[in-house]
DNA sequence: TGTACATCAGTGAACGCGCGTTCACTGATGTAC
DNA sequence: TGTACATCAGTGAACGCGCGTTCACTGATGTAC
């Protein structure tokens, strides 16, 4: 219990370090397109130099991947929560309301799910960890269908809801001419009726 | 008729010359992801220096995005057919494995779909002729569920089967260690899957 | 038919910029004796 | 308690590269007389 205390508190405060730089990402993040963000714009904002995040990161796609994970961990709770809370009739419509509107109001984590899903160069130990989050969601929905009396396919019907989600989202995410909170309004109302498609077992 | 005959011969040719550039460009796009093609690989792929393609395109934008239009002519053209060619019941199943099937072997289309709905930073020129092609594609997509019998929401019905077809792509578009043909059947069962839940009206 | 001039397509070289990453150095903190 | 040395976090400057775009020029083709 004793032994290593030094050492023990300085790998603490290392990521102690860490998490601050992500924290900071993740404001950037708040402000600019995450395709406009680059290491400068965290580093200004964690009060450091640029050099330094490279001192507690190997490199950008890392830090941009624990921060997109930190994302995951939130949608996963949030769907926890859901399912906890809801009635077992409406556990789609609200996990699809609560996928959508978070994934709306920080678009920075969409933004960062579809640029790895689609720029696939990630080194293997990132793309196993984003692969391990995605599937742990996929398991969450899942339990869903089987919990609403769904007996076969139950994966394959996993993968279309999600699929149907993110589909909502990249599709009418920029709808044209619409502000912010209509376009909400109208993915949210897709999710309805996605949800209610798929809540016929 | 006969008047302006050489300026118009010459308007032509500058015409075809673009064409020959865009083709160029498809076939880069068919050997190099999309985000990885620049301008010097597509004036190489049509034997031409590379300032000579700013003689024919304004900028790079402009040039993708007509390159774009080509592949959602060919979906148009497609759900055409399909319409054309299938029974009532089994349009909608149709529709999906032939979209599918066409985005998953041209990927680059599908990857500039994507590229042009999150990077929001068209000319709007540009914007309204993406924006008209998707509207087509609505429309047809409306078409069939009318034809289907829906009589309310169909517009919506239409947003949420064309999101859901887009979903599945980016989302098992790269599904880790599968190989390109399991992949594709796996990405065409889910858009049965869809389709069916879709074609309960 | 020939000559001087204008037009214009095509081009290689160069510009400019963003940006991830590395380098060489500084200064503070810890360690050995 | 003090001194010499090692370690290591932090940093500004610089590197390197990709790449869209522009420039200054050439050479061919068309036009006027």
């Amino acid at each position: 219990m004793k032994k290593n205390t030094f050492a023990d508190l300085k790998e603490k405060e290392r990521k102690a370090k860490r998490e601050v730089i992500i924290d900071a990402a993740e404001r950037v993040f708040g402000v600019k397109p995450f395709n406009k963000v680059n290491i400068r714009d965290i580093a200004a904002e964690a009060g450091i130099s640029h050099a330094t995040i490279y001192r507690y990161f190997p490199d950008q796609q890392t830090l941009f991947v624990e921060a997109f994970l930190r994302g995951v961990d939130e949608i996963l709770a949030r769907v926890d929560a859901v399912v906890k809370t809801q009635d077992g009739f409406h556990v789609l419509e609200a996990v699809a309301e609560s996928f959508i509107g978070f994934l709306s109001g920080n678009d920075h984590y969409f933004r960062m799910m579809t640029h790895f899903m689609l720029d696939g160069n990630l080194a293997p130990a990132l793309l196993e960890r984003l692969n391990a989050a995605e599937r742990s969601l996929l398991d969450k929905i899942e339990a869903i269908f089987v919990a609403d009396g769904a007996t076969e396919n139950t994966r394959a019907l996993a993968h279309a809801f999600f699929a149907a989600l993110n589909g909502i989202l990249i599709s009418f995410r920029d709808y044209p001419g619409r502000d912010r909170e209509a376009v909400l309004s109208h993915m949210q109302s897709l999710g309805r009726l996605i949800a209610k498609r798929f809540g016929q077992n």
